[in-house]
DNA sequence: GTCTATAATGAGATAGAC
DNA sequence: GTCTATCTCATTATAGAC
């Protein structure tokens, strides 16, 4: 009997039908813990939605809160990816700046958050869900606070003198503007009584993010 | 048979106890629903820590619904009172400025959550809920618009010249960051690798929203 | 891998005694 | 006003046929 043939846990590659059904049930769960939080999420919903039975959800998402990590794990290194690569060539070119830095973060996200891609802006939902609950504390500690950190060093390179604890706090601020940007236009266009201009938010919030950094670390 | 005694649907005033009692429901609500979002409290939870049976929450706070929102509008009125109270005083005394204005906007609010009070803590991380969260849209409008457009007046007059779309973008991303320094405090400590300091966290908030409101509503 | 059927649990809400 | 007991419903998860 040949070992090599059993070494593996999983004796065969899934199919390519098994793959079909594997992406419609997480494209199906961004979308409902997206729209109704975790909680208020059911896997009957996603089911449904996925047009599969409620037990193939389990078996390709395990628990629900598994099902919930994978979901947000799916983009996060893809984004964490885009983000520090454009960091990496924006310091090959030796051209660093505040604005540079900022817009290396926020870009990335905003870009295909605003895009209009229906998976990335049930994302930008969901990471709003992640960045404000305690509860998924470790799954953001896990996925952002590395590429965080990564920034962190580069804002402190164009910021010098700054403390730590003054840029982290900036930094918090403007990724809850950034997240409440893609979550809460409703309240925006609802104080301002009117449509906005997409192009226009995204310029005025790195406008404001770029000033408030630099003042805010100022002793 | 006299109408005028039957004119009230309640026919006697709640007695001392029982207002104590409401008392304790409503703050036992306020923490579950703060610690855990609405979907994942649960009534017996609420009534577990009020110290009293599952029936008398409905009885005091009708619906799940009607409770949350019982329970936000219970501080709203204060918070709202106190802000606008601060606004008229500081126009009256014809000293108005953008970080004046900014100021009677936040302090009434970070002083009471950051202040230490149980209470107003878990108020701030439900307002983060509410703000975040589509669903409660119609309570934001209903406690919060009212105040935020006074407020939105005064900030045109400071910044003249600046749309109101610009305005309202400002503001939403300002309370966003307000938000997080409550509710996120913990992103920032994990970030920051360190302690932080109340005070310089507040000081620092309030440079940068101020820095931002100036900068992002030029043309 | 996929499905049906069901187990096991816990939820919100209410009726009615006191 | 308060409590006990219970109703009704929806949930996650799993067992086992195909």
């Amino acid at each position: 009997m040949n070992v090599i043939t059993e070494q593996k846990q999983r004796q065969r590659a899934p199919s390519k039908r098994s793959l079909e059904t594997r992406m419609r049930i997480f494209d199906a769960a961004e979308q409902i813990f997206a729209a109704h939080g975790f909680d208020a999420a059911t896997i009957r919903d996603i089911a449904a939605l996925a047009g599969v039975q409620g037990a193939l959800v389990h078996h390709h998402g395990g628990s629900k809160e598994a099902l919930f990590a994978a979901v947000v794990a799916r983009r996060a290194a893809a984004l964490s990816g885009a983000r520090t690569a454009a960091l990496t060539a924006l310091q090959a070119k030796g051209d660093v700046t505040l604005r540079g830095v900022i817009c290396c973060f926020t870009h990335p996200f905003l870009d295909r958050v605003l895009g209009g891609d229906p998976g990335w802006m049930a994302y930008g939902r969901l990471i709003a869900y992640v960045s404000a609950d305690d509860r998924w504390r470790a799954i953001a500690s896990q996925h952002f606070d590395p590429t965080a950190k990564v920034f962190l060093a580069a804002f402190a390179q164009v910021l010098p003198g700054a403390s730590q604890a003054r840029l982290a706090a900036a930094l918090v601020y403007m990724v809850s503007g950034m997240l409440s940007l893609c979550a809460s236009r409703w309240r925006i266009d609802d104080l301002s009584g009117q449509g906005d201009d997409t192009e226009d938010l995204v310029q005025m919030f790195t406008d404001f993010s770029e000033a408030g950094f630099r003042r805010a670390v100022q002793g």
